[in-house]
DNA sequence: CGTCATTACGGAATGCGTAATGATA
DNA sequence: TATCATTACGCATTCCGTAATGACG
């Protein structure tokens, strides 16, 4: 096979048709760049230029292999570019993960940010849970996650993304919607509370136990729903109250009222970002810099 | 810049992840791949691969890199054998001149035989007056010519490619329309006969007077033109008879009438494939070969 | 006979292979 | 300690540059 100093010499040659002054703008005597083109057309088989001694012009194969020649060395030079930009950070490819809750309140923001870091990188997105998302970065198939606050081995590095207020979700018609300004935690006292999942849902099930028991409030826990949007689906039925991400109320359901409610901590919830401590994907941080 | 070498090795790396195996699949010991690779990364300033003793893993740019590199490989193989099939005479490129009057006799002959002959060939089609291909083919910026016979440098080859009837071109109405069977020459005595130009359409001005003088028959030269579809363009307007060549039969005319003419050569109109000699064409020469 | 490509030849650099070294699980 | 990449070193090949040759207008 060819190399590419043989078709940076054979375009030289073919520009200038005239091996004196190709050389030299190639910064090279005459004789090596005959060489090299003879051995070019030796490995292709090929005669690439018809040279009289007062003239050198180019075969039809000449012609083609010019065009041919021309698209390799331009694309060898771009491939050496986008490599160096990837290896900086400038480009490259970044699979973020996600939950389909967290998509309404910090997806937005932090692709707009990754347009303005890393205009050049591809950002993938996945939607996960956060148990499949802690298992593809830890197989580096995802890059970032967006995940609620869980237990994370060591060489996972986490950072809080945003912290978010908890709404109720009241059916329309419902007593309490008729209250004036935030509902209290008291309020769902005896209240049948769609619960989130123990285990699907654990984030949440912890927070609203943990919120429960320290106001000594107890509710109906009807069912145990692992999204969400299933148990804005409920609510939306009447079928019970929930205390929900104040993102999900960006979801517009017919029959629910959202209300805020005063708790000891004004926004519970939180979101964080996630990444393998030693992911060596450089456009990953350059993103994670600009955030 | 980097060696194609270089990439071969590294493609061969990047898919075994393991440097001694790599070696063997390029049949070569290992220490000198490691100094390639080394040296490719040198040469683009980037980390491609991550290498523990016991762990070969590409890094990002790395994977940005291997797509890269794959695809100049593939190129430039892509490259030699193109060339090879120019070379050969199986791909290229063939321009082709035509008048538009042969355009109706002969060149659909000559694509349907181009696409049998050299099917991976492009065939350019240029609309030029018979001076203007001479010129053309002269200077190398026609590979082959459908022209009327006409004198012909030295360097260039020509070849009969048809022959064709006159056909008495007669305005409706005219009153040789009402003669059964083919005209004679005779029949022309007297009548508005519009001619070709004796410079622009040599080769049927020259034609035609020749039949008439051999016939000792004289018309009456009403208009000189020197385009076929002009000349038809009158006939339809009934500004006069014409004789075209049996391909203007094609074109049709509301108020024309198409009639054959006794003449002493049955196919007197002739139309020549002109080519360089010299032309370095192998596709070209592929498809003369098939004419 | 002058221009320009090719051939001839000597030296430097590149690149492979073998052997030794080093690092990691 | 075994595996596997890297470093060290010697030799063959490649490739450049200078000089000589040759061919075509």
């Amino acid at each position: 096979m060819f190399t590419l100093a043989q078709l940076t010499s054979f375009v030289a040659v073919a520009e200038e048709l005239h091996f004196t002054r190709a050389a030299e703008r190639l910064r090279m005597t005459q004789p090596p760049l005959s060489r090299q083109i003879r051995q070019l057309e030796n490995d292709l088989g090929v005669q690439l230029l018809n040279r009289t001694n007062k003239s050198v012009r180019l075969t039809p194969a000449g012609r083609a292999f010019l065009i041919e020649a021309r698209g390799i060395l331009r694309q060898s030079e771009n491939a050496a570019l986008a490599v160096r930009q990837v290896s900086t950070g400038e480009a490259g490819s970044i699979t973020i993960g996600f939950t389909a809750a967290s998509a309404h309140s910090m997806l937005g923001t932090l692709l707009r940010t990754a347009r303005e870091a890393v205009p050049l990188a591809e950002i993938v997105l996945r939607e996960m849970v956060t148990r499949d998302q802690l298992a593809a970065l830890a197989d580096n198939s995802l890059d970032l996650g967006l995940i609620r606050p869980s237990v994370t081995g060591p060489d996972l590095r986490t950072r809080p993304a945003v912290r978010e207020q908890l709404l109720a979700a009241l059916p329309a018609g419902h007593a309490l919607t008729a209250r004036e300004g935030a509902l209290r935690i008291a309020d769902f006292h005896g209240q049948e509370l769609l619960m989130y999942s123990p285990t699907e849902a654990r984030y949440f099930h912890e927070l609203l136990i943990s919120i429960f028991r320290t106001a000594h409030v107890t509710p109906v826990y009807s069912q145990y729903l692992s999204q969400v949007h299933s148990i804005l689906a409920l609510v939306n039925w009447g079928l019970g109250v929930a205390l929900v991400p104040e993102a999900a109320a960006q979801l517009r359901y017919a029959d629910i009222v959202f209300k805020p409610v005063e708790l000891p901590i004004p926004e519970p919830v939180e979101l964080d970002l996630v990444w393998r401590r030693n992911n060596d994907n450089p456009a990953l941080h350059t993103l994670l810099r600009h955030l």
